[in-house]
DNA sequence: ATTAGCTGCTGATACGCATTAACAGGGTGG
DNA sequence: CCACCCTGTTAATGCGTATCAGCAGCTAAT
């Protein structure tokens, strides 16, 4: 009784036909007024005894709609290693989606290729929903192009470089969150800075270095250390013998190992070297220290672009591009500068 | 180009009709060997060059099922407070529904309703997906009977009372978990158990109440409380006065807490007192105390329902009742019993 | 009396695909 | 030479819904 019940055994049982059940279940619209309360009245008690639910397929198939946001990410979602990346975005977007009265299909990816995921693989579910969501740290380019030529509404979470036509997004400032991280080393003295993450790869790691490079004025750039994942020792090493005062970390992991090696050579943080990281993490690896850095507004970015991409599919507009900024977190490893030269 | 692109736009590129593509698509089947490879050749040629991907919802229309798996939460899935509760379900379900081939389509439920998620509202999309997913701590009774009556495939994570007839699930032995953690305090001389948590209300309540009470034997319940979420100095207070000299609580919460009100008031754990927590949670607050628990294979439950959900829909079978065994987490929280009685 | 307008409903069709009966053309066996 | 079987392809149909043109019966206006 529960299943299989069609608009056809309503309007058998109501003894109207079946545009007239269809009419009634989506009425207000075109016939309104056009069907007396009375047949309205058989109608839906057919439908409350048989507990009839439109079937959304066929609704979609119909209508073409069928309020379903995809969530593709690149990369798995769940595994413990990614779930603190993901989880505020997954968050954010869950909340919007019901909100918005949007369910949610997580597109797991192709199941068989081992590498990357991708989003047209041979049977691409992506159309099942009216819209999709996009996430991860590194896009595919060929697919972004391929997404922007075509006409499925999609937004992306994070800033991305134009693919053959803009690309909506929301994103994060992380140029202007650094340069305000480099500002405020500067503010305190600074004058030699190292960097540990690398120029080049996805937009994320382009805006922090592009916001480090254009605070930097009249500073100098002691050290740049573009492999990230090293040995602490041999890190701090470099960094020390450079004569940097103050490190900016693109990666936490980083910063938490040199932090560990430098306080186990005594030196003391941030009296001796400053440490600043350029981004937020949730679950602060095993570590005390509240590092200086700044606050990636993940939830508030994925409610964003959900909303975005809502709008997109219920006013065929082409989204647009945009950038919430970072909050700074004050922490406590950036310091004053304190050298021999203070004393001069 | 990526978009809108039907079968019978790949039809009349190969010069063939909108049928011979669906059969070159779903081949070896009904027309193996009939179709010539230069035929088959000139229509993937065509597929490849549109970029033409089966629109899941016709194929849904036709076939009747689409490869999906829904999943529903009585809570929200990510919010942060539940994160801990839900995630490794998630990662698990996730994990085998990529392997089987399955997406997956979160049930975010009504949006307007104030109160507890309800399976079936208004719209209800549960069809769209071929079978589904039941996470939560507390059921709805009534929407279980109606599933159960219903044909339409379902697997509960967590056992759950018959419901109108049997509840396929995969649950956790909570009864005989608890029951070998109030073995191993007995075995180290404790006699006077209290036991803070609830005697009703969800399944995985009464299980632990049930393998407690089961495993009681000759020793004492000294103290009960029912209520969860309480002041720690005040519940302390009475677990001492009750002569207790172990505790077990069902939520982790209450334990850490009452563990620290213990410490501030100098009494050793376990040395004065024992604690066992009756199950485990993924992130253990603020605390470095590794409490004596046992843990609940949360992942593999997730593994297993998703498994049997998928049989339930490929074979039509109506899914069975598992149970899987919790590992016992010896922790450092429960010890020999001492007191003045032991030295007669 | 013809037209126009309203009410209350129904028939037909489209949506994109899978499926199947069937057909045209050609070969084979009796 | 007819009956029969292959092979390669197609026309037709159904899935459950939304939508729209339109019909029958009526009243009000011209």
């Amino acid at each position: 009784m529960a299943g299989r019940v069609t608009q056809r055994d309503i309007a058998r049982l109501a003894g109207v036909s079946q545009a007239t059940v269809s009419l009634v279940l989506n009425d207000a619209k075109a016939a309104v007024g056009r069907i007396p309360s009375e047949t309205r009245e058989r109608v839906q008690k057919a439908i409350r005894e048989t507990g009839y639910v439109a079937d959304p397929v066929a609704r979609r198939m119909a209508k073409g709609l069928n309020r379903i946001l995809g969530v593709f990410t690149y990369e798995p979602a769940f595994p413990s290693a990614q779930a603190d990346f993901f989880a505020p975005f997954l968050f954010g977007i869950e909340e919007t989606a019901q909100q918005l009265g949007y369910d949610l299909l997580l597109l797991t990816g192709a199941p068989s290729s081992r590498g990357k995921r991708k989003i047209f693989h041979e049977n691409n579910r992506l159309r099942l929903a009216d819209g999709c969501v996009i996430l991860g740290r590194d896009f595919d380019r060929a697919e972004l192009r391929q997404l922007v030529a075509g006409d499925y509404p999609f937004v992306a979470v994070g800033r991305r470089e134009p693919a053959g036509g803009p690309v909506p997004y929301v994103g994060a400032d992380y140029v202007g969150a650094t340069a305000e991280m480099v500002r405020r080393a500067r503010s305190k003295g600074h004058r030699r800075l190292a960097y540990v993450g690398p120029a080049r790869g996805p937009e994320s790691s382009l805006d922090r270095w592009e916001g480090f490079r254009a605070a930097l004025g009249d500073a100098e750039l002691a050290l740049h250390i573009q492999d990230v994942g090293g040995k602490a020792l041999p890190m701090l090493k470099r960094i020390r013998a450079s004569g940097a005062t103050v490190v900016f970390f693109t990666e936490l992991a980083d910063a938490v190992v040199v932090e560990g090696a430098a306080r186990s050579q005594s030196l003391a943080v941030p009296g001796d070297l400053s440490i600043v990281v350029l981004g937020s993490h949730l679950r602060p690896l095993q570590t005390g220290t509240r590092f200086t850095s700044f606050a990636v507004p993940r939830e508030e970015m994925a409610r964003r672009a959900t909303q975005m991409l809502c709008e997109r599919i219920e006013t065929s507009s082409k989204g647009g591009q945009v950038m919430l900024a970072c909050d700074p977190v004050e922490g406590e490893t950036l310091g004053p500068i304190h050298e021999e030269t203070d004393f001069q």
